[in-house]
DNA sequence: TTTCTAAAATAAACAGTGTTCATTAACTTT
DNA sequence: AAAGTTAATGAACACTGTTTATTTTAGAAA
């Protein structure tokens, strides 16, 4: 039974090229600029096809999503060697904001999008968003164990955390921080408001 | 000659019933689903009326989105009377968490979309969001007289503050914070976290 | 009061969007 | 070769923001 395996095969071959040329063009072009005419011409198929693969734009933009999770944890295992837990932290907030800076677009679909959460039930976990919140919270932990952060929900820590650097990129992403250029603040001093953040308050609890 | 001041004054009252429309459909049924033609069919004219009062989409959501800073400045004067500083910063961020909250698509608009800034030319300034973080500068400025916050730059703390109650209410209303109330975050308790970031850490540098 | 003129409003179109569905083409099985 | 199954599509639907030529309206001048 060969043919059905091939068959198969060449569905999940579709879908990838689908994932890939949405990707390249949502990279090169933009996010709001890309329709699925546009990709469906780029693999030189009907719109209607990218039907047969995909429920709607929601499922495929939850599944770039996902990609974007897979780069974003690439980039974080570059830090699994790192054993001081504060350093991994600072380490971890450098990664997560270059990322950002860097891939706006993909930022844009993780954590400010509502498409890609769209796709999800009311009651679906966001596996993603979880396994990568996970990361965070351990080194908390970690930290914890190192007396720092008192004795605090290591959740609540951590969605301290994010919610500072998430909220720096996503101002900074959306040109919300041109009230702050307009008044003379260094850009780029991210990190160093990380390290001031973390270091310097956050661990003295 | 007070026919064109009444001209004058009936274009003002027809831009108005446009803002107000659009104000009402846009609360009433969220952002992403008030188009041009639901405004004009609403207030009983074509179309192509209100391109002879806004210059596109983008001015209509940037003066929308100007409504909402005066909400929020209003909100913000009742907290104009405390006098202790870091007390008048936590009631801030509770003003500024509760707006959010309570208003998703009006901070959706001033915070996170796009669009209204795409109105302002790209060295233009964002007059609305400066006068509002100047609220925040100003407080912290006070915290400092009072030798909190170190002799660090003003604007910076300013900018750590709002990233941190901006990264809490925009993951909140992107729903990105489920990753949370899986893991059994007690929800709601932003302003216990604001506590925590502001009196037990931010203000022991 | 009637004609002229300038402003306001619109109908219709353009080019685009996400999505659906009946029809066609291709391939597998009988 | 005929029948059955699956994949792909053309064409349509109901939208979107926006522009332009045309018509309506209303004040000014005759």
């Amino acid at each position: 039974m060969g043919i059905s395996e091939r068959k198969q095969r060449e569905k999940e071959e579709m879908r990838r090229l689908i994932l890939q040329t949405a990707m390249r063009l949502f990279v090169e072009r933009g996010f709001e600029s890309v329709s699925i005419r546009n990709i469906a011409e780029e693999i030189e198929y009907s719109p209607a096809t990218i039907y047969l693969y995909f429920k709607d734009k929601n499922e495929l933009l939850h599944h770039l999503h996902e990609e974007g999770f897979l780069m974003l944890q690439t980039q974080m295992q570059g830090i699994a060697h790192i054993s001081e837990p504060m350093e991994k932290l600072m380490a971890l907030s450098k990664v997560y904001i270059d990322f950002g800076l860097n891939h706006p677009g993909m930022y844009d679909l993780m954590f400010i999008l509502n498409a890609p959460m769209n796709y999800l039930e009311e009651d679906q976990a966001w596996i993603q968003g979880e396994g990568t919140f996970r990361f965070l919270v351990d080194v908390i932990i970690a930290c914890q164990q190192q007396g720092r952060f008192a004795e605090k929900n290591p959740l609540q820590v951590a969605l301290m955390c994010w919610s500072f650097v998430h909220g720096l990129v996503s101002l900074e992403i959306r040109h919300r921080t041109r009230v702050c250029s307009r008044m003379q603040l260094p850009q780029g001093d991210y990190i160093e408001m990380c390290r001031v953040y973390f270091n310097e308050t956050l661990s003295r609890l």
